[in-house]
DNA sequence: TGTTATGATTCAAC
DNA sequence: GTTGAATCATAACA
């Protein structure tokens, strides 16, 4: 780096100052034996330059060494930097240009939402908790699920995280070495800061690129997993027997309104272990197929409306209250919806 | 392995 | 938001 200003600028008192290169450097001098002199002088500097690879390792250090202290050298890197210059920006010019890249933004807000990237959410994102409270909200195998589904969440994250500044990690030494290597070859390369500058962003953005892979894996891993676990909710268990009898009893008792109250929706919940949620669908689904098909739940409704009956005949016995949840309605009707 | 039973989901109507 | 109806997916069973 220390080098570079030595470089570009003559200190033999050839004339460089305004950086007019070369050309203009000829311009000046044309004419006078002093110009025939100095053509004489590229004339052989180019041929040491063209002929250094076919030299022994230590002529050509020497020969190095003695074009390093030309007096001509800072005028020919003007030049050859300019050419350089001219020649890569013709042949980037528009590639240059990147449009907002709308992949990126779509993967980072991704990421953002499911609270991989960004502050963490309480241990796990916000759409686990919708499709966790879609799902019933808060049985005991729900919430376990739920609770599985936020480690991997958090596994995933800690991956990204790491991965994340492992590249950020490589990217700032790679980049460091590279400009070391490039400052260190601008003492026998025509090489520019502005060109230096140019490499740094080329890496940076091949490392973005890199980045934006992983952030896309990620997303998938996400994916994987919320499908994962929303297919899980699908999975059906049955209730077990003593919860099956508390709803039918519930419903063949209330046969001519078989829909339970909220209150006595949370009791029969309560009572058979699952969510307000199961025993509306199981309230549903009893009524449709019950109406579809009353023939068959004949004697289902016979078995629980003699149960009922003798139940009441207790209730009435004892003076105690039923067994049976609150209801809107009156129990040990018979008739269908 | 095919059939039935059953819990869950989706969607339209109210 | 609740309900009915259709449908899906899977457990249970013959």
């Amino acid at each position: 780096m220390d080098d570079q200003p030595r470089l570009m600028h003559s200190s033999h008192g050839v004339g460089m100052a305004g950086h007019p290169g070369l050309a203009q450097h000829m311009q000046d001098s044309t004419g006078g034996a002093d110009g025939e002199g100095r053509k004489q002088d590229i004339g052989d500097i180019l041929q040491q330059i063209m002929t250094i690879t076919d030299q022994s390792l230590d002529e050509a250090q020497a020969r190095k060494h003695a074009l390093n202290c030309h007096r001509m050298k800072p005028a020919l890197f003007n030049v050859l930097c300019e050419i350089k210059e001219k020649t890569v920006l013709s042949i980037r010019g528009a590639q240059e240009e990147e449009p907002p890249d709308a992949q990126l933004m779509r993967l980072d807000n991704m990421l953002l939402a499911e609270g991989v990237s960004g502050p963490e959410k309480g241990g796990g994102s916000a759409a686990a908790a919708a499709a966790a409270a879609a799902a019933g909200g808060g049985g005991p195998d729900n919430s376990a699920e739920h609770s599985d589904y936020r480690a991997k969440l958090s596994q995933i994250r800690q991956i990204y995280h790491t991965e994340l500044e492992k590249y950020e990690q490589a990217c700032n030494e790679f980049t460091t070495h590279v400009m070391n290597l490039l400052r260190e070859q601008s003492r026998t390369r025509p090489i520019s800061p502005k060109e230096i500058e140019r490499m740094v962003n080329i890496i940076h953005r091949k490392f973005s690129t890199i980045q934006m892979q992983l952030k896309q894996s990620t997303c998938e891993a996400v994916m994987i997993l919320r499908s994962r676990f929303l297919d899980a909710r699908r999975k059906r268990r049955n209730f077990n027997k003593q919860a099956t009898e508390f709803l039918n009893e519930y419903f063949y008792s209330h046969l001519s309104n078989p829909y339970p109250s909220e209150e006595a929706k949370e009791e029969l919940a309560k009572k058979c272990s699952i969510t307000v949620s199961q025993v509306s669908n199981w309230f549903g689904n009893k009524r449709i197929r019950y109406k579809k098909n009353i023939g068959k739940f004949q004697e289902e409704a016979n078995m629980y409306a003699a149960r009922t009956a003798v139940t009441a005949t207790n209730v009435s016995t004892h003076g105690s209250q039923a067994n049976s949840p609150s209801t809107p309605n009156s129990a040990g009707d018979t008739s269908p919806c």
